[in-house]
DNA sequence: CTGAAAGCGCTAACAT
DNA sequence: ATGTTAGCGCTTTCAG
C-alpha cells in the first residue's frame, strides 16, 4: 500500500479511500492510484481491511454441496449479496463435514449473519447461533427467536398438486413423503389436508421415501408390491421422482397412462424430455432474495433486536404447479376402485394416517 | 482474549499458545483457558489469525455451482485438506460470477493455493495466476509454468469404453462429443486412436454434443434423424448420456438391444435403476487427494518454484469402466452393416474426423 | 487532499 | 510455564 501510494504520488490514506471507494478522492487521482495499484500488482488484502473494520459485510452460507436445489440457492445468493452489497463466504456441508463445523467456520470469520439451506441441525442449536447473530433459515420450518425463515409454502404446493390430479378424476393418490428431510413435514400436511378438503380423508396413503433417487426407486418397488397401485403419485421432490419414475417404468408401468406422478422443486432434471415431469416449481431467484434481505435488515438494523420488534419473521414464497407430461386423467379401468380382491390399502406396509404424521421409520434424513 | 485470559488467571499470551495449540502449556492450563473461553462465549477470530500469521493454509477453490461432479470433487477436496491441515474456502462460478471475480476473491483472502475445477479461462489467464501462487487445475489438460494439473486420463477412459464395445461385436461406434468443454478434446482423441487401433479409422464419426442432458437430447435426435444408427454411442459424460438415453427411448430405440451406450464420471444419474448405465468412472477422491497434495507441496517448498525443477507436473488418474445395463452385443441384423441404401456414414451432419478435430460448432461450454 | 496516530485481534519471537 | 513486545495491513479519525 505504501509503495503504491508513493508510485501515484500520494499518502497511504489516499490509496486506502480510492479502494474503499470512499468519497474525498479525484476522478483524475482514483485513475493514478488505480493505475498505481495495477502496475505493481496491489491487491488490498480481504482479512485485513475486515478487520480494521467494525462491519465484515460478510454472509456465511452453509449449504449440501451435493443438493441440485442448494446449488441454484447459492447461485441467485450470489446475486443478491452482490447486489446488497455483501460478500458471500461459503461453507459446504459433506459426509465428513458436519453443519456444526461449517458453521464454526462462518463464525470465525465472523460472518455478520448466517443462512443456512435446509439444515438439519436441532432447532435448539440453530436457536443458539441466532443468539449471537442474525440467522435466516431457508427451505425449513422453524419457530425461534431472532430467527428468520424463508421457505416455500410446501403445504400449499402439494395442495396444487393434488387438486390437480383430483381435476383429473384421480380418487386414489399416494403421497411418497420425504421422511424427516427439511419441508417434508409441510408436505406431508398439504398432502393429507388436500384431501381432507376432498372430501376423502379415507384415501390417504403414504408411502415412506426420501430426497434421493434410490428413496424413489425404493418407494416405487413398495408400490409395485402392492395388489392395487394408486392411479396417481405425489413425490416429496423431483430427485425422488426421477427415482419413481424410472423403477415404475423398469417395472412395466407406463407414466402417465396407468399413474401419474407429481414431483417438487422444478429442478434441471425435471425439464428433459422423456422425465418431463409434472412438478411444484420452487423459486429459488425469490428465496435467495428474501434470505439476503432478511440478513442485512437484521445486520442493519440491530435496534430491532432489543426493541423485540418482529422477533422472527416467517417469509413463505408461493410455489406454481408446473404442467408437464407425467400427468394425465387416470386409467378408465381404475375409475371404480378398487380393483376386485385387492386387500384394504394399508395392509402391506403403506401407512394409512390421517394425520399426516411419519409413522414409518424415516429414511436417511440427509441434507 | 484479554478477557478469556483474565477469567483463567493467565496470560493473553497463554491463551494464544492454547487456541494455537502451540506447545508451552500444561494440560491443566489448556482445560482451563478453554473452559474459560467457552463460558464467555469466546472464539478466536479468523480474520486476526490470519493477519498476524505470514502462512494462512488457505486453499481457494473454484468450481462451478451446478456441476455435479464438482460437487463431488468438493466433498472429496474438504476431506483431503483436512487431513493435509488446511482450510478451503470455496468460490464458486454462476452465470452472473465469472471465474475471474472468483478467482478475485481468492486472491483478496490470500489463499496460499489455488485448485481450479474444471476452468474454462483462457489458458493465457490461468498461466498469469500461476506466477503469484500455486495453481492446481483439475480436469483440464494445461501446460503453463508453475501449473500443476490434476486429471482423469480421459482419453484411456474413452478408450477403455470403445474396447468394451469392439469387444462386444460392435463396429459402428459414434461418439457424442462435449464440444469446447474441459476434458472433451482429449475424449475424442482417445475415441478416433481407439477406433484407428482396431484398424477401423473410417468408422469414426462425431456427433456434436455438450456436457448437460438438453445437449445429449439434441444429439441424439441428431442420430434419429440418421438413415442409420450407430449399434453403440458413447457420450462426453453421463449428464448427456441421460439425455441421449431418454431421447433415444423416446424416439422408440430400446436400449441396449438396439443401440449401446457408454458414458463418463460415473455420476449419481448412472447408478440410478432405469439409467443404469455402463460409464467410466472418475475417481474424485484420488483427484482431490493429488490436487491437495500437489498444493500444499507447492506451498510448503517453494524453494522448487526458483530452481525451476519440476516446473510444472501433471497428474493423471486412471478411469475405470463401470458395467451396468446399456451396453450389449449389437442387434444380430447390424452385424453386416451398413444397412442397404444407407447414404455413407457422415453425409447428413454427422462430422467425419479422424483427427479427432473439432470441426462442427461447439455448443455452450460452460464450467 | 495529506500526514500522523490509534487500533482491529491476533501471532511469534524474546525475555523472565 | 508465563509475561512482554512488536508487528500483520488495513480503516478511521483528526488536525492541518
Amino acid at each position: 500500500m505504501e509503495d503504491v501510494a508513493a508510485r501515484a504520488g500520494v499518502s497511504r490514506a489516499l490509496v486506502s479511500i480510492v479502494f474503499r471507494e470512499a468519497p474525498g478522492a479525484s476522478a483524475s487521482t482514483r485513475a493514478r492510484v488505480r493505475a498505481a495499484a495495477a502496475e505493481l500488482g496491489y491487491r488490498p488484502d480481504q482479512r485485513a481491511r475486515l478487520l480494521g473494520r467494525l462491519s465484515t459485510r460478510l454472509i456465511g452460507v452453509t449449504y449440501g454441496v451435493r443438493h441440485a436445489f442448494h446449488a441454484d440457492l447459492v447461485e441467485a445468493l450470489y446475486a443478491a449479496a452482490e447486489a446488497a452489497g455483501y460478500d458471500l463466504v461459503l461453507s459446504g456441508t459433506t459426509p465428513v463435514r458436519g453443519e456444526q463445523e461449517a458453521v464454526d467456520q462462518l463464525l470465525a470469520y465472523r460472518c455478520q449473519a448466517l443462512v443456512m439451506l435446509g439444515p438439519t441441525l436441532p432447532a435448539a442449536e440453530i436457536r443458539r447461533f441466532g443468539a449471537d447473530q442474525p440467522v435466516v433459515v431457508v427451505a425449513r420450518r422453524l419457530r425461534a427467536p431472532h430467527v428468520d425463515v424463508v421457505r416455500t409454502h410446501d403445504a400449499d404446493g402439494v395442495r396444487q398438486a393434488v387438486q390437480h390430479l383430483l381435476d383429473l378424476g384421480h380418487r386414489d393418490i399416494a403421497h411418497v413423503h420425504g421422511a424427516r428431510a427439511p419441508g417434508a413435514g409441510e408436505r406431508r400436511r398439504g398432502y393429507v389436508g388436500a384431501l381432507r378438503s376432498a372430501g376423502l380423508p379415507e384415501a390417504v396413503t403414504l408411502v415412506p421415501g426420501g430426497l434421493t433417487e434410490d428413496d424413489g426407486v425404493r418407494a416405487a418397488r413398495h408400490l409395485l408390491s402392492l395388489e392395487s397401485l394408486p392411479t396417481a403419485v405425489v413425490a416429496f421432490n423431483d430427485r425422488c421422482s426421477v427415482g419413481v419414475l424410472n423403477a415404475l417404468r423398469a417395472g412395466g408401468v407406463r407414466v402417465p397412462e396407468q399413474v401419474s406422478l407429481v414431483g417438487f422443486d422444478d429442478d434441471r432434471l425435471a425439464a428433459l424430455p422423456y422425465v418431463d415431469l409434472t412438478t411444484v416449481r420452487q423459486d429459488a431467484v425469490e428465496i435467495a432474495r428474501h434470505a439476503v434481505r432478511r440478513a442485512v435488515e437484521r445486520v442493519e438494523l440491530p435496534a430491532d433486536r432489543n426493541t423485540g420488534d418482529h422477533e422472527m419473521t416467517e417469509c413463505i414464497v408461493s410455489p406454481r404447479l408446473v404442467l408437464r407430461g407425467t400427468t394425465a386423467p387416470p386409467p378408465p379401468d381404475a375409475r371404480g376402485r378398487p380393483l376386485g380382491g385387492a386387500p384394504p390399502i394399508g395392509s402391506t406396509g403403506v401407512v394409512n394416517a390421517a394425520q399426516g404424521a411419519l409413522t414409518t421409520p424415516p429414511g436417511e434424513a440427509s441434507r
